[in-house]
DNA sequence: ACCGAGCACTTAACCGATTAACTAGATTAT
DNA sequence: ATAATCTAGTTAATCGGTTAAGTGCTCGGT
């Protein structure tokens, strides 16, 4: 069987022959070091761009970093499909070629997260990781800090974690859509936060009771609802609000998911919303504006959220001064599930 | 400042040292080749779990090949953000952990998908790439096969590229659905099909075609619509097989976000999907599950695709026999939207 | 008793880059 | 005029593995 051998590719040596320098010569053009006449640097790209010679990686990367950022996808990774981790796996991926990186997937069902991490990290695989949905005191931080590999989280910087953690502008989100609640006239107003281990879900807090008490109001325990991050766990959610004696004209939901979850549950019970009940979500997934009727909602920048913790970490892999991060401000897109509270 | 040098990992210097044996020997032990006496593998293994050794992967890269698979993102990148692709990911990345290769991702926006891809090869960075929605004539295909990168597609393996193309089997899958609809006796049946570049287009639309002429019936050419593969396009579509005198009783759609827009086509004509007219989609999203009604549809095994092409890619990357291949089949899940033909 | 083969290793070349150390020639300083 | 410095390169060490070639040693065959 005849079976066409791999191509071979130009490598520095066959470039300095041509050009007639050594190879020392070319890698000082490449790189920009040493010094190097304008004829000599000339002639070697010159001749780089006839051979299309481009360094070999493996090589490179023996010497210095691997230019690789590491992304390791949840269980199952079924959450890869949710336009927020796919946008911001792109925000990521454009990001990191910016600064000549690519994003490494990994996601071994077999082996747990922390022995793939660390793996890859040893055998010079990666330069560092995105840490998705940051926890409080989280685990994984903790095993890569010990085990002195780079990271950044997608989170609140939180106490416990030795890592930069980026992450939206929640709590001015969460102020900003409870305010407009508010002015649209509802006091009794309901939050269905995300589980209290992710580092998010203390910022939305803050957002949402700084709205309530700046105008001297207390918050209401029995109206913050702790729930899981599943559709279902809105509708569940919204179904322990709906069973008190009083209850919410108002509800803010911690993710888009949350409020879809939310909004069966009111459909359910015969309210309608953006009549009866206000509600606002916080994303806005493209789904959000499809709904009936179409959600109200916090828009996330997704995209510059990757971009963001894409420069970080390579900022942190290359030993240069971190770039200052203020939390991405959300939007406040308004449709049709606000209403002023019925008379 | 102090700032904390990166920690030194064990090479196989320290862990030959430690055995009192060569790197040779050690090489050997861990990759079973040569002859080692089991006395001195022991050593050498104990001496690797102590010092938690794992060879570095640049040096290894260097010698053989990277073990790593390439998958370029569509442009934008939205698409990640469709179940189809993300799940597709997920098989690819997990299979390919089962052999030790990861998966590099990349999407660059500035530069040409043919160019990050050439790139990515010339360097060792991958040593094959995977190609989304395989078109027919497949530029992308010519250009890797013409710089002998390796490639498998997802798609038929169409005629015009060389490479493996993987896929459902989705003449199959349109033959069972559409025989569905003529049991459940309609004869007028429309194909919103997805455009005809894609590979997969032609597979369909075999499938419909041998459902209505194994009856002996002709496929009406004005049934016969060809979409893209937005919602709107769906829509679109289903606006005009309704536009026409005696539309259709049925449509199967080629995807379910076709069938989605279709559904929105006919709620906005006032026909009630499920009763008046009967629509299957394929694919199988979540959503398809949360329609209302609920979206019939064929089941695709997105993730076992995405493994497929994993262990096709690497079967081509480590010259060993090509796993046979069978397309896989799609299932039929009844839901709400299939209904016998109104009397 | 001697040769060849096989075993269990070691030695060293090699992969393709980067970079420290060196060198020859030109320029400047004293 | 001569030493010191600078420029524009080259040579060779190095990164951490893999692997072809080499080296004793034991064993079997004749």
């Amino acid at each position: 069987m005849v079976r066409r051998r791999r191509r071979k590719v130009a490598t520095i040596k066959d470039v300095a022959e041509r050009a007639g320098v050594s190879t020392a010569t070319v890698s000082y053009v490449l790189n920009g070091t040493g010094s190097v006449t304008a004829a000599t640097r000339q002639r070697v790209l010159q001749v780089v761009a006839e051979l299309e010679y481009q360094p070999n990686h493996a090589a490179r990367s023996m010497r210095s970093r691997s230019r690789t950022l590491g992304l390791i996808l949840p269980y199952g990774a079924a959450e890869l499909s949710t336009p927020t981790l796919a946008e911001l796996v792109a925000g990521l991926t454009e990001a990191a070629a910016n600064h000549g990186y690519y994003l490494l997937l990994a996601g071994d069902p077999g082996k747990s997260e922390r022995l793939v991490a660390t793996s890859l990290a040893r055998t010079g695989r990666v330069d560092g990781f995105v840490l998705l949905d940051l926890q409080v005191d989280d685990e994984r931080s903790a095993d890569l800090t010990a085990a002195g590999i780079l990271h950044v989280g997608v989170g609140a910087p939180a106490s416990g974690n030795a890592c930069p953690g980026l992450s939206f502008d929640l709590t001015g989100g969460a102020l900003m859509a409870t305010r407009s609640l508010r002015t649209l006239g509802h006091r009794r107003i309901a939050l269905i936060n995300l589980p209290s281990e992710l580092t998010d879900s203390d910022l939305l807090y803050q957002g949402f009771a700084k709205a309530l008490t700046e105008t001297g109001e207390e918050v209401a325990p029995s109206f913050i609802v702790e729930a899981g991050t599943s559709q279902d766990d809105g509708l569940a959610a919204m179904q322990e609000l709906l069973a008190q004696p009083e209850g919410p004209t108002a509800v803010l939901a911690a993710s888009d998911e949350l409020a879809f979850g939310a909004m069966h549950a009111l459909r359910d019970a015969g309210i309608e919303v953006g009549r009866d009940v206000a509600l606002i979500g916080c994303g806005d997934v493209p789904l959000a504006a499809h709904t009936h009727p179409p959600l109200t909602t916090l828009r996330a920048p997704r995209r510059a959220l990757g971009a963001a913790l894409a420069h970080t970490l390579i900022a942190l892999v290359e030993q240069q001064p971190l770039p200052s991060f203020t939390p991405l401000p959300l939007q406040l897109i308004v449709r049709k599930t606000t209403c002023p509270l019925p008379e």
